[in-house]
DNA sequence: GTCTATATCCGGATAGAC
DNA sequence: GTCTATCCGGATATAGAC
């Protein structure tokens, strides 16, 4: 195998990878067809099947993808030092998807929409996405702790108060898909009161 | 058209809309193939097109019941006297998917996924949920203002908070569809002490 | 009103030429 | 390695008998 093969074998991959992204965050896994994600690659169907045995095996991966990074900028940033207060915390997770996908941003929302219902009933989806969040809580409830360690209060224990963080992506990520409510600046604001007066 | 028919009518649509809820819950929107659904309700595919004129107009029945009667449980409960405090509309709002379809919790929680996930999609099924939601949105920011008016402060605006608000039910729903975490009691309690440090 | 049988279409995946 | 052409299965919706 010389070198050659092992670099287009990966940029194809990930030609095949970005056409499927698109697709799917026009119109969701299950409206999406093969022809529509190797129309969008600009290959053939042969090639396409060359690289994923399945349009499932291209779901699974596109979850993947859309998942990268978080728990990396992530654990910087709450790192930090001094500790980060919950209302930063919750403010920096707000600000994550776009941040993570600066492209494509209108679309965004409801293709995570689709990762997570996708989770919801496939076993390898929810392998990603299960791994994803647990690794989230545990890493919320342990830069909680720190805050807590620091000499600050908390309202309730870091373990409690993690997926109580998490909730507030998540909730605005399907209001915002749905209603196209409320923008990310006003729900900012409201979250950012709240753990103040909490902390 | 005499009285029978129509009571017969609206039977055989409650018969077949339960046989679909069913089937969604279980494999999802997509999934789930017209067969599925006439073999759960015992009928035959004439029977089933006669009240239905597609697939689609069922899906947007069942996410119609889906949200069917949470506006009218949370005024009744808004309304009290005294107001509820936000933790209390908080812990209202965690409890309600569960309170509102007693029968199969277990698959609940997913069947509420794929509706938000096809209500970022289908435009039939956006009309309901956006509707829902924003309804929702002005009456919890309604309720929150009576809070204020009665003499208590709030940490932000009303109108800032009801989203936050919302999103703590859509949290632990996708959480406990995807991780199976955290438990609604444990959920409810670091709810309860964000909310009541903030009041 | 209801059922059976089926027309019709479409999507995923493959085979084989180049 | 890549493309074209095609197969097969399955899904929606309908037609027509009873």
């Amino acid at each position: 195998m010389p070198k050659v093969t092992d670099a287009h074998r990966a940029a194809r991959r990930g030609q095949i990878l970005q056409a499927a992204w698109k697709c799917f965050a026009r119109k969701g896994f299950h409206a999406t067809s093969m022809a529509d994600v190797i129309g969008e690659a600009g290959l053939s169907a042969g090639a396409v099947y060359l690289y994923f045995r399945s349009k499932d095996e291209i779901i699974v991966a596109v979850a993947g993808q859309v998942f990268a990074g978080i728990e990396d900028r992530l654990l910087t940033f709450l790192a930090g030092d001094p500790p980060p207060s919950p209302a930063d915390i919750a403010e920096f997770l707000i600000r994550q998807p776009l941040r993570a996908h600066a492209d494509a941003p209108a679309e965004l929302y409801p293709l995570l929409l689709s990762v997570w219902a996708e989770a919801a009933r496939n076993p390898a989806v929810n392998g990603v996405a299960r791994s994803v969040l647990e690794e989230l809580r545990t890493v919320l409830a342990r830069a909680l702790r720190r805050w807590a360690e620091v000499g600050h209060s908390l309202p309730a224990s870091p373990e409690q108060l993690a997926p109580v963080l998490m909730s507030l992506v998540q909730g605005l990520v399907m209001q915002q898909a749905i209603t196209g409510q409320p923008t990310v600046e006003d729900y900012r604001t409201g979250v950012r009161a709240l753990f103040e007066t909490a902390d």
